[in-house]
DNA sequence: CAATTGGCTTGATATTTGTCAACCGCAACA
DNA sequence: TGTTGCGGTTGACAAATATCAAGCCAATTG
């Protein structure tokens, strides 16, 4: 399959700066899949197969244990997933089901291997990669050993405001049990915290959110770019 | 400085495969520090400086965040810390604390970065590590999410004893109270969830831990590999 | 040796969060 | 057009966890 089947890919750090032999070789052994909503694509334990990535709709990555399951990031496009376990050989320590439709792309995971033994730029294009997942989790870590869980959620309204163009009316993109679930709450705690933020001037209307004077908001969640900003 | 100074650097995985030529180079512009107890070496935040090195004793990493503190990590010799923050050209997302007299050793962050754009073999060794500290924090939320306090405390201590060659009596080697900051609770709900495992077979005096029968302890924390084996 | 300090524990109580059951509203559908 | 199902909400209640104050004990210190 020639790679201009999937140009989007080019457009990720990890690949962009990959000889075309080399990707195209890549991309050979490699293959694109739609999926409908909630279908599982990998589940904890397997053996790491493919390296995935997300080309549109979006993906939960989520654990289970003891019964219990909890949400634990979403993957939107074009972003990969479980790379750490793909490099490490490792069995995957989350497992991911579609939110939505979405066309997956399937990298077989010894090729991705091949790859960065062979490439050096690859390889350090992965070390930026991982890294960033790193503080993600570090920041996510902070988040919810720092914060109770209204501050989590006032920090999460405030970051998806940034993400719409800090307009004061936006969606939620996310479904509010797996809002809850991803905050580390039950949806029944999600659906009063809303309420006990309705006096910083959150309002919320099914999945629009209003907030009304974010300088307010932020005085309730004391937000901090070494939590709440994921870019850096 | 020669590097015969730290041969005990070689050890590590992150350096193993490095030419002499090479390592002796990035040792030429580290230095070593001995530090007391309770010092703050790093402060989230600040600039990744230097790529820190533990050689003897210990560090805590932790952070903090509206008067709240929370620790998130113990690192032993010998290991590196803040390793994402140096690639990253990232500020520091966690502070840094020794906890006994340790002897650290400094590598200028423009000088791993500059032998990281030099030496292949060292950006894949890099590789390795971050995606085992990312595969640590993935681990590591899943217990916080998954599991109670209890919970968390029961898996605690069989990784402990694990630690300690399977021994039925073993020592605490944190301090409780970091051990409860770790684990996400206070001190005092520390010391009731000790009280709570007694049904279990745990015995505690003072920082001496006795498990006297693991199958049944077992039976109550559920270990899962997926979340308790940091080797992988 | 008495006094002090700090870490730990304990009890009483408050707060936060979870659980369970009922209900609501909307969308899909027969 | 009713029916059904599902996500969300609400209320009542229970459990988990935090807070505050007091006391204990061992190590340190004057």
């Amino acid at each position: 399959m020639p790679e201009s089947y999937y140009p989007e890919l080019r457009r990720l750090d990890l690949f962009a700066r990959m000889e075309d032999a080399r990707f195209d070789d890549l991309m050979r052994a490699s293959y694109v899949q739609n999926f409908p909503p909630q279908v599982e694509l990998i589940t904890e334990g397997d053996p790491s197969d493919f390296l995935h990535v997300v080309l549109s709709g979006s993906v939960e990555l989520f654990s289970r244990w003891n019964g219990r399951e909890t949400s634990i990031q979403v993957v939107c496009p074009v972003t990969t997933f479980i790379l750490a376990a793909t490099i490490k050989l490792a069995p995957y320590l989350m497992s991911a089901r579609t939110l939505e439709k979405s066309r997956i792309v399937l990298l077989p995971s010894q090729d991705v291997r091949r790859v960065f033994a062979e490439d050096a730029e690859f390889a350090r294009a992965i070390v930026t990669e991982l890294a960033q997942c790193y503080r993600v989790m570090v920041k996510s870590q902070k988040d919810l050993k720092l914060r109770t869980s209204l501050e989590r959620l006032a920090n999460y309204l405030l970051r998806q405001q940034i993400r719409a163009d800090g307009a004061a009316v936006f969606e939620l993109t996310l479904e509010k049990r797996r809002l809850a679930s991803f905050l580390g709450m039950t949806p029944e705690n999600l659906s009063r915290a809303f309420k006990g933020l309705q006096p910083y001037g959150v309002e919320v209307d099914g999945n629009r959110i209003s907030i009304h004077n974010r300088v307010d908001l932020e005085g309730f969640a004391k937000p901090n770019p070494l939590i709440d900003d994921y870019t850096t």
